[in-house]
DNA sequence: ATCCAAAGGCCTGCCATCTC
DNA sequence: GAGATGGCAGGCCTTTGGAT
């Protein structure tokens, strides 16, 4: 396969998921363009969050920069875009497909039935019309103990907006509404989640069984990302939810939203004392043991081969 | 009619272990 | 040690089904 789509996969699970990569690079273009002629020129909040994802896909791809720019038509660009897309796209698939089944091992103590039983290759069953999941998914805040709130919420009198979080965000799945940001992003499931996706599915469990490189390992991933971590929230809700196809636009799940909020949060200037913090408990959590350098990797490795196309 | 996502099958790469 | 073997993980292909 060609190496951008190769590149693409890890670009949507550790940058930006859920973006149009066409339109990310062409308005990436356009704003350098812009910039160079009037270096003045003010960006709205947006664009510049837009220009800031476009640069990290730059900085993440090597030679993407050159070709771009030695591109000579659009329809060079728009495979280049179309690959990167691909890759972003599988990827996020993959991912699902993976964490549908898997999820299920997660979200009762070891050992302790799950009642009742919920299909681990259906989707029916899930979201607010099981108990368990429920609860997970109850927006913070809200009562999920409450037969009234339950009823509404599995009715949709209710909806949930991507931008209120669920209770499952949170550390031992407790909100304290006098400290909002207090265990957020910190659960067991969150945790699992990104372990499964990013180290591997068996690095879940205390002893890997893992004989071959999980994907953080093939692409040099050395540590949490902010992307990375608002994609497995992101992951762990579509799981969790009824919901069967994945779909930015659907207003019910309300993904992007969702990935969007998080990722706001963990950018915004205002909480980075508590973000850093954050983001230092995550690489012990999930990349404990990393030393820069510190591992062998053998000729014929993945790695080995990504290093030396750069 | 077209597009996209899901699912399962299949293939390949990687690593540990075995066997000689 | 070198080569064979087996299991795990990631990715690709194909089919299917639903939404637009």
């Amino acid at each position: 396969t060609d190496p951008l789509v190769h590149h693409g996969r890890h670009f949507g699970r550790s940058i930006h998921a859920l973006c149009n990569m066409h339109a990310l690079i062409n308005n990436g273009i356009i704003r350098i363009g812009e910039r160079a002629e009037d270096p003045e020129d003010d960006f709205t909040p947006q664009e510049q969050r837009e220009h800031r994802v476009f640069c990290a896909l730059l900085k993440s791809i090597p030679g993407l920069e050159e070709k771009l720019m030695g591109a000579n038509s659009e329809e060079d660009i728009q495979s280049i875009a179309a690959m990167l897309q691909k890759g972003a796209s599988s990827a996020r698939s993959d991912d699902t497909k993976s964490l549908k089944s898997a999820i299920i091992d997660w979200i009762v103590s070891p050992g302790e039935p799950l009642m009742p039983p919920i299909s681990r290759n259906a989707k029916t069953g899930r979201g607010f019309h099981h108990e368990v999941t429920g609860a997970l998914l109850c927006p913070a805040g809200l009562d999920w103990t409450d037969a009234e709130i339950r009823d509404k919420l599995r009715t949709g009198e209710l909806s949930v907006p991507g931008d209120q979080w669920p209770l499952f965000l949170f550390n031992s799945y407790a909100y304290d509404d006098t400290d909002p940001s207090k265990g957020l992003l910190k659960s067991s499931i969150l945790v699992k989640t990104f372990k499964h996706i990013f180290t591997s599915p068996s690095s879940v469990e205390r002893e890997a069984k893992a004989t071959r490189s999980g994907n953080a390992r093939i692409h040099g991933m050395t540590g949490v990302t902010r992307g990375s971590i608002a994609y497995a929230a992101t992951q762990a809700r579509f799981a969790l939810s009824s919901s069967g196809v994945f779909n930015r636009n659907d207003t019910i799940t309300d993904s992007e939203r969702f990935y969007n909020s998080i990722l706001e949060y963990l950018e915004d200037p205002d909480e980075a004392d508590d973000v850093n913090t954050l983001m230092a408990w995550w690489n012990r959590q999930v990349f404990p043991n990393y030393v820069p350098n510190s591992r062998p990797v053998s000729k014929n490795s993945a790695l080995a081969r990504i290093k030396a196309k750069r």
